[in-house]
DNA sequence: AAGAGGCCCTGATAGC
DNA sequence: TGCTATCAGGGCCTCT
């Protein structure tokens, strides 16, 4: 599920619902999450107030008391349900039922007053932390490149960061360091749009080019927002969930099919970039 | 230092 | 039916 949009839905609806709320208890039923869900995970968290939840990159961020902070990765799979203790038809569409809910891999368990919270993750990729401190938070996060909305993603800096570089540009969209949130699938999708070959090395992109996948990235990350992201491959289980984007891809998982643009007669092609399926249209993306 | 590739893990699907 | 191989939305680590 998860690059920045499906993170940020999950955000805004986790902000709806437990935003000021108290985590009455925390049970973690499998440690082994990609780093061990720390010892004093349980007893830290309980009976703390939650102030406000918000996102980088692809990261969920949760202010437990004033400057400390738990941090929730989804890897490739992870995702997080609402379970209501009543029958009450849940009306937030980023959240499950409680017969949605999967048998197996409910590694965490937050529970509220008259609810839970499921972190759910079948290949245990994602993980949680926490930050005592705002400083500690903004080290690890020191790493990440900026967000695709911020305006220190510009044509300056990507000429700065792509000068004599050899990399491909399709690569270098995943690079978290270079700007963060962009993954497998929205890194095809900018592409397409902005009709540019995914092999092409970054030093050979001309200044139009870098502004095409400035504002084409601001553009297919802010619409995917607006559709509640993509939901693909777990399709039967996301009830009462969600995203529309799925609809609107021209080239992610459309090998063979029509090139989506105007008087072309291409079909999309589907080729293996670092070990990751990249999409493209080869008539339109030079 | 940059860039490529392996690896962590489970589940769905394709092919024999 | 039942096996094996391949592939998934991420990112850290190691090797050259």
């Amino acid at each position: 599920m998860p690059e920045l949009p499906e993170v940020e839905i999950v955000k805004q609806s986790l902000n709806k619902i437990v935003k000021s709320k108290i985590i009455k208890k925390v049970l973690v039923n499998n440690r082994n999450l990609r780093f061990k869900v720390p010892k004093n995970f349980e007893s830290y968290l309980k009976e703390k107030k939650i102030i406000k939840i918000s996102r980088r990159s692809k990261y969920i961020i949760f202010e437990i008391i004033l400057e400390q902070y738990l941090i929730i990765h989804l890897g490739m799979s992870g995702t997080i349900h609402l379970i209501t203790n009543n029958n009450q038809k849940n009306t937030n569409l980023s959240f499950y039922q409680k017969k949605d809910l999967p048998q197996n891999h409910n590694h965490i368990i937050f529970f509220f007053n008259n609810f839970k919270i499921v972190y759910n993750d079948p290949r245990r990729f994602g993980f949680v932390k926490i930050f005592k401190t705002k400083l500690d938070l903004l080290n690890y996060f020191n790493k990440l490149g900026p967000e695709p909305f911020s305006n220190s993603f510009n044509t300056q800096y990507l000429k700065k960061r792509f000068k004599n570089r050899i990399k491909n540009i399709k690569n270098f969209l995943l690079d978290q360091s270079l700007v963060s949130g962009i993954g497998n699938i929205y890194a095809s999708e900018i592409l397409f749009i902005s009709k540019i070959n995914p092999m092409k090395k970054v030093k050979n992109l001309t200044v139009s080019e870098m502004y095409k996948i400035i504002l084409n990235t601001k553009f297919v990350l802010k619409k995917a927002i607006r559709k509640g992201g993509s939901s693909i491959r777990d399709f039967k289980n996301i009830i009462g969930s969600r995203g529309n984007y799925q609809k609107e891809f021209n080239v992610y998982a459309r090998e063979y099919l029509s090139c989506p643009s105007k008087r072309c007669e291409s079909k999309i092609t589907k080729i293996n970039i670092n070990n990751r399926a990249t999409y493209y249209c080869k008539n339109c993306q030079k």
